[in-house]
DNA sequence: TTAATATATATGATTATCCGTATATAGCCA
DNA sequence: TGGCTATATACGGATAATCATATATATTAA
């Protein structure tokens, strides 16, 4: 992955916003990205789709729920940027939305 | 300047090349930019003043050159980033010819 | 003023990206 | 088996990004 594609895939918002819950939490199935981002499965499970294609999440099914989580054979300089975003209190400002959205739902079945 | 926008700007290969050169030189005219990373003027230029419409590169006009820097004005968690461009041995190697060119043009007059 | 150099911008064509909607696949349980 | 939930993908259309080429602007110097 040449250093610019790595960071394309983190220049759409839906994407990032991903990015951002994963680089807090282990990992994450689809139902709890979807509800924390509000936004439809399709367009989540695409993002997603796109990002582990690109070697940047990596997945492990579990019986009905896939769990996404950030590939653990990053090249250092991008496990960094990734690490930064869940460390920056003004990105975790920005996206305190979908934070507290995926915090409001823990007690659903695939967690 | 959102988080997604920001790395958007990253995410082409030409404003990439030209960040990684500025985040190792204060500053860099046009001229300099366009030799090293070997590409034609308009192209170069067009991704320059992007960056710069998006505050992350400002200029200084002196004479006939202008020279870009990156802003000093940068919110921290970006320049955190760009500055990260500059260290990683990794990317330095992904453009090594980008730098061996910039400096075997250390002695033009703009410089 | 004219010429030369440095930089910026406009135009039109091509390509890439993103989305909503519909549908397909996979696992679970009755 | 059939129905249910979770996830993935295909299709078309709309929008945005990028480029090469041509041209404009700005500065210097003759």
């Amino acid at each position: 992955m040449l250093p610019h594609e790595f960071f394309k895939m983190m220049a759409d918002e839906t994407r990032l916003r991903c990015l951002l819950l994963l680089s807090r939490n282990k990992q994450l199935c689809v139902q709890q990205l979807v509800a924390a981002l509000d936004e439809s499965q399709p367009k989540v499970s695409r993002h997603l789709a796109q990002m582990r294609t690109m070697g940047i999440l990596s997945t492990r099914r579990e019986g009905q729920w896939v769990y996404y989580s950030v590939s653990s054979e990053l090249s250092g300089w991008m496990t960094k940027v990734i690490r930064n975003l869940g460390q920056s209190n003004c990105l975790q400002q920005e996206y305190q939305d979908d934070i507290q959205r995926l915090s409001a739902n823990a007690d659903t079945p695939c967690c």
